[in-house]
Formats: structure tokens, C-alpha cells, sequence
DNA sequence: TTATGCAAAGATAATCATTCTTATTTAGGA
DNA sequence: TCCTAAATAAGAATGATTATCTTTGCATAA
């Protein structure tokens, strides 16, 4: 998976650096969706020289190429996804947690609906349900 | 329309102030989800003297007594909407313009799914459609 | 091998929305 | 009219993010 990530780099002209892969793999083993503080602070263990600035602009390389997805809070701050297939969202009102959503049933549903039912003077591009509510524990 | 927004303010036990009218009334003239920028400059003609910290408290008790709701954006400013009920959003990934969108059957269909695919540990309190597209001129 | 070019990273200042603090004013009931 | 809690003003402080400017690393050409 490393590998695999090196390669989308190279695919869109980009170079491996060290930073790019400590930021990527920090995204995945954080898992909840961080945030640029979240990355920093779980970065600094292993490269305790990175800067900041770095971080978000690794950040939005990514997001530009498609490597990671912003995620809409009602918060401050910003939080990627490196999931960047369609999806949806769960959000849990208490927490901080938010979830991808996966539901082909429901994408379906959606899109068959607005197949009869345009809405006037909008061309929809995509569509993304936040799921607001509250996780059972664990 | 005045007096109505006056007596829901006095039903929350709130005082009705010039500022907080001033501020409602700029919001519902404003018309697309205005920032807090924006209803601070559209107050500045009549109320030169209202200070930015009083905007942003009188927005938190809007939205804390649901006389407002929070909209969400990929930017970094909030944005407010002053229609309470629920309903969706159409947002323009050209422009900054956001409208309320309300389908009252597709409430339906998605309420109906989930009450045959329940989400595992999760338990959905509110739903909202993130519609992102572009509006056909006007 | 050395020079050149350029993307990327580092350091840190700047910006911008929002929040906080403190003193002062005001709305609305007694 | 007076009193008091609630609200406002002013502006400093915060916190996330962006911008700037310099330096580094590395590939390619001379």
C-alpha cells in the first residue's frame, strides 16, 4: 500500500518525498477523519523537523489530486478523508467522530428520485447525505 | 413580520434590542446564507456603531434559541439560514450562492430506507442532502 | 564534475474569522 | 423612576490557515 501510494504520486507528476508519505500514512493510521493539528502532532514522533506550513500544503496537493477529500464540520477546523470514492458521512453530535458512509441501495434510490424530479435551474453534480446522530459504544 | 420576531425573542425571555433587530432584519434581507461579514456590513450603514463581538454573540443566541441555523461550507466562515423547519441545501461549487432546497417525498424515500437498513450502532437523529451543482444563470 | 533549474520543505510572519475580557450601557420589571 | 441582570462596545487575544521568503534536494544539461 505504500507502494501503491508512491505510484499515484509519480501518476500525477509528483515527487516522493518523505514528508508526502509520513503525512499519507499518518491519515490512515489516524482513521477518524483528522485534522491538520491531528497529523502534526502524530507526525512529530517520527520527523520532529516538519514543518507546519508543510502540512498543509502536503494537505492540499493532496485534496488538488485527489488523493484525499475535505470533510464539511460544523467546527473551525478541516478534517480529511483519504477515502475519496463517493461516500456519505455519519456524524456523531457528542463526539467528534464522523464515519464513512457506504449505501449503493441508497445512492440509487436518490438518483432514481431526482431522474423525475429535477430541480429548476440547478444541473446537480453530486450529492452527499450528513448523517447526524449518535454511536452506540464502541 | 417585526413584531413577530419581537414577540418570539420576548417568548425565549430574551430582550429585543436594537442590535438584534437590526441583525435579523439584515439576515432576512441578505437572502443567501449570509456570513457574519457580510451582516456586519450591511449593518454598518445604520448602525455604524455595532461592534463585531456583538454580531457573533447575537448570531450564538440566535442559533442556541433556534431563531437560526448553522450552515455548513468548505470554507472557513459560517454562514446562517435564517429558516429554521428542515430542509436541504443546494450549494454552487461556482459561486458562493447556497439555496434552501425542500422535497418533501424524498424526506419520505430516505426515512422509509432507513427504516428497512438500519445503520449497525448508529442511531440517525437528522439527515441533510449536501447538493452540490450549478445553477443555471439567475 | 560542476552548474542550472525547479519543485518541495523549513521557518516564521501575516491574515482572517471568531472568541474573550473588561468596562459601560440599556431593557424591562419592580 | 430606579435597579439589576442582560446586553453591548471596544479592542486584545486566539487559533487555524495562508503567504512569504530562504534553503534544500535532486535531476538534467553543459
Amino acid at each position: 500500500m505504500n507502494t501503491d501510494f508512491r505510484e499515484k504520486l509519480q501518476e500525477k507528476g509528483l515527487k516522493v518525498t518523505p514528508q508526502r508519505v509520513a503525512i499519507f500514512e499518518a491519515i490512515l493510521k489516524l482513521n477518524n477523519h483528522p485534522t491538520a493539528e491531528d497529523i502534526i502532532a502524530f507526525i512529530k514522533t517520527n520527523h520532529p523537523n516538519i514543518s507546519v506550513g508543510t502540512v498543509y500544503k502536503v494537505l492540499d496537493t493532496f485534496v488538488e489530486n485527489n488523493l484525499l477529500k475535505k470533510v464539511k464540520t460544523e467546527k473551525d477546523s478541516m478534517r480529511y478523508d483519504p477515502h475519496v470514492a463517493n461516500h456519505h458521512h455519519l456524524y456523531c453530535y457528542e463526539t467528534e467522530r464522523i464515519d464513512d458512509y457506504e449505501d449503493e441501495k441508497l445512492n440509487e434510490l436518490i438518483s432514481n428520485h431526482f431522474k423525475t424530479h429535477k430541480i429548476k435551474n440547478f444541473k446537480i453534480q453530486d450529492i452527499k447525505l450528513q448523517i447526524t446522530g449518535k454511536f452506540n459504544n464502541q
